[in-house]
This record gives structure tokens, C-alpha cells and sequence, in this order.
DNA sequence: AAATCGTGGTG
DNA sequence: TCACCAAGATT
């Protein structure tokens, strides 16, 4: 029965110890700690998704310099978001974000709402998000259950399946809502991930500082080594894409692609579709049909020269991109509505582009700014 | 329910 | 080098 359950994983001294633990060892100077507006919560809480505190800093005070408040987002363009989050990753968090301040807006009057129900019905806010928002914003009672929760718990209480199977997360949640502490609800969500993240690490935690050793299983059996249970590995395919940098008068084309799939919303090069050479450090002839047909539709062919194959590495495949540097001796009028764009080599570093495109253009083409501060 | 969706750091 | 994965949500 799921409420005996409820009722056998609650222990006071759980959150009793590691709100202790946070008050003297947590982090407290993060820049969404201190606080207790859901604007500045809120978007830390999405760009920590799936994503590490460090890697985060950089882009959270760059967004918030573009974007003070949740009204200025709500009213701002889509695409200027996507330039913001250009290369942080898992870009439907971008677009949620800005649908999300729009409903903020036109439904609370742009004030959040507490109730951690609530919020898990906006965009890009899901059941743990929510929790964390409401504790951190309004103090609300709520439970977490992110990486680092399914670490520790998975150590401490010596879960030994799959966190990511379905059976076993549920069993998590369980112990998490039953866990929680009645006062402090703050400091025990930030010292669970504080803990996760300092001392309970995925490898070497330093167990010999953690206020959870005298009861952590894994410890007792050794085998914080192996808790949690690792996902298990399948081989990661590998695709190949051909793409095209069309260069005209120091511009280079981009072509906004499809809001879902991998990089979706990004602009990024024009591909050559159904067409990938068998080897893909195999030259292709600069006169192939495929290509020529691309650079067709927007000018006259002057040169096209093969570039170096550059590999990017996704967490579940890899992909070649073969590119071709493609000069034009004349350019043809733009389509409007066409989805393509000609884009200022200057204005590289602030599009929103996927990383390996953007490191590309960047060695191809330069940075007009960086160009200069080079000569001096 | 299992797959999909980025990037950078790490051992 | 390379497999693993981090403040998960969505379909």
C-alpha cells in the first residue's frame, strides 16, 4: 500500500541533519540565491536544467543584462531569446521560457504563481521545477527530484535499480514528499543540492564530510562506486550532414530551422539533403548536382572549396559535418518568407547559432570587432 | 515508457 | 581518448 510506504520512508532526522549540514556548508552566494523573486528563480532553475552551475554563471547574467524583467522577455522577439541561449543547449528550453513569461503575463499579470501545482502546467516548468520555484520563491512545501536527489538518495538508501526506469523514480518521489521537512523548506531544497553537488558527487564523494554518512548504506557496503546504478550504454550512432557556408561580400547565408528536432529554432548552414559522399572525408567534386542546386536558388556560383570534416558529439550520437565554403559571384534577391538570412560576419558571435556552427563561422569568417581589437 | 534534446567538463 | 553525465521536460 502506497500510503504504508508514505509512512515508512518518513524520518525527521533526514532533513533535520542536512539543513544543519546546509546552514553551515551549503552555497549561499550563487547569483538566484539571496532572493525571492520568481523571475530571477525562475530562470536559473530552467538553465540549470541538465546543466552545471558553471556553465550556467556566464549566460545567467548575460540574460538578465538583456532581459531585467519578465515583462521586458514576455515582449521582446523569440529570436532575440534564442540569440541569448545560443550554445547552452536543449534549445525547447529557450522557446518555453519566452512562451512561459507570455503566459505569466497575460494570465497571473505577470506575477508567478506559488502554487507549485500551478506552475507545473507553464511551459517548460515540470513537476521538480515547480517545487523548486515554489520553495525558493514563496516558501512552499514541495519536493525536489533532480539529479542529485536521485544520487543521494540512491547512495543513502541503497537503491540499486536504474534511477531512469520508471518503477524506481516513483519509489523516489515517494521518499522525497515524505521526507520533506515540516519548517526550512529553503534550506533543505538547497542542501540537497548542495550536498549532490559538493560532497555527493558522481565520482570520489567525499564521504568522509558528509552529514549523511552514519546512515548511507552505500558507505556501510562500499559501494558508493557503483550508486547510482548507470544507465545502461547502448552504441551511439553516427550521422553525416553536408553543409554549405555561402559567402557573399563578407555575409554568409543561414537558414532557420524547424522548431522541433535537434537544434530547433536555431539558424544554422543550408544541408544538402538526401545526400551524404559514402565517405565522408571523401572529396566531393565542387561541381556536384546537389550542391549546385542549393547555391542556385540564391546567386552565381564563383568558387567552392572543401572544408576540414569537424565532428560534434552528442550525449546520443555523433554527427560529421562536412562543410563547403561556397563564394558567389552574383547574388540573387532574397525571397521574403524564405526562412534564410544573410548574416553580417560581425554579427556571428550574437546569433542563434548551435555551438559547432558558430565556432565554424567564427575561424571562417572572423569577428569584424575581434578583427580590430587584434590589430591593436 | 523509452527516446529525444546540447554542451562542456571529467576521470 | 572516450564514455559518462549534470539543478529535467516533453512526447
Amino acid at each position: 500500500m502506497k500510503v504504508v510506504a508514505v509512512e515508512n520512508y518518513a524520518d525527521p532526522s533526514f532533513s533535520a541533519d542536512l539543513i544543519g549540514w546546509q546552514k553551515v556548508h551549503g552555497r549561499h552566494v550563487l547569483p538566484w540565491q539571496n532572493t525571492r523573486d520568481a523571475y530571477l528563480i525562475w530562470l536559473s532553475e530552467i538553465m540549470l536544467q541538465q546543466t552545471q552551475v558553471s556553465a550556467v554563471l556566464g549566460y545567467y547574467a548575460r540574460f538578465l543584462e538583456r532581459f531585467p524583467t519578465l515583462r521586458e522577455l514576455a515582449a521582446a522577439p523569440v529570436e532575440d531569446v534564442m540569440a541569448q541561449w545560443s550554445g547552452l543547449g536543449y534549445y525547447t528550453r529557450a522557446r518555453n521560457l519566452h512562451k512561459c513569461a507570455q503566459r505569466v503575463v497575460a494570465e497571473y499579470d505577470g506575477v508567478f504563481p506559488s502554487d507549485p501545482l500551478l506552475l507545473a502546467e507553464l511551459p517548460g516548468i515540470g513537476r521538480s521545477t515547480a517545487a523548486a520555484i515554489a520553495a525558493f520563491s514563496s516558501g512552499r512545501r514541495a519536493a525536489i527530484m533532480d539529479g542529485n536527489v536521485k544520487r543521494v538518495f540512491a547512495r543513502v538508501f541503497g537503491i540499486d535499480t536504474y534511477p531512469g526506469e520508471k518503477k524506481t523514480e516513483q519509489a523516489m518521489w515517494l521518499r522525497a514528499e515524505a521526507l520533506l521537512p515540516e519548517v526550512g523548506i529553503e534550506s533543505y531544497t538547497q542542501g540537497l543540492m548542495d550536498l549532490g553537488a559538493t560532497v555527493c558527487t558522481r565520482s570520489s564523494p567525499a564521504c568522509e564530510r558528509c552529514p549523511m554518512q552514519p546512515r548511507c548504506v552505500a558507505f556501510a557496503t562500499g559501494r558508493t562506486r557503483d550508486l547510482p546504478v548507470r544507465k545502461p550504454k547502448k552504441a551511439t550512432p553516427e550521422k553525416q550532414a553536408e553543409m554549405l557556408a555561402i559567402i557573399d561580400n563578407d555575409q554568409v547565408l543561414l537558414e532557420q530551422r524547424p522548431p522541433t528536432g535537434i537544434w530547433g529554432g536555431l539558424l544554422s548552414l543550408p544541408e544538402l539533403e538526401g545526400h551524404v559522399a559514402a565517405d565522408y572525408d571523401e572529396i566531393a567534386p565542387p561541381n556536384d548536382d546537389a550542391l549546385l542546386r542549393v547555391v542556385a536558388k540564391f546567386g552565381e556560383m564563383e568558387s567552392c572549396d572543401r572544408l576540414s570534416t569537424v565532428t560534434h558529439v552528442f550525449t546520443h550520437y555523433k554527427l560529421h559535418i562536412a562543410p563547403y565554403r561556397v563564394t558567389l559571384a552574383r547574388r540573387f534577391p532574397m525571397v521574403a518568407e524564405s526562412g534564410h538570412v544573410w548574416l553580417d560576419a560581425a554579427h556571428i558571435a550574437d546569433a542563434a547559432l548551435p555551438a559547432p556552427i558558430k565556432k565554424l563561422l567564427l575561424e571562417l569568417l572572423g569577428d569584424r570587432r575581434d578583427a580590430q581589437q587584434r590589430m591593436f
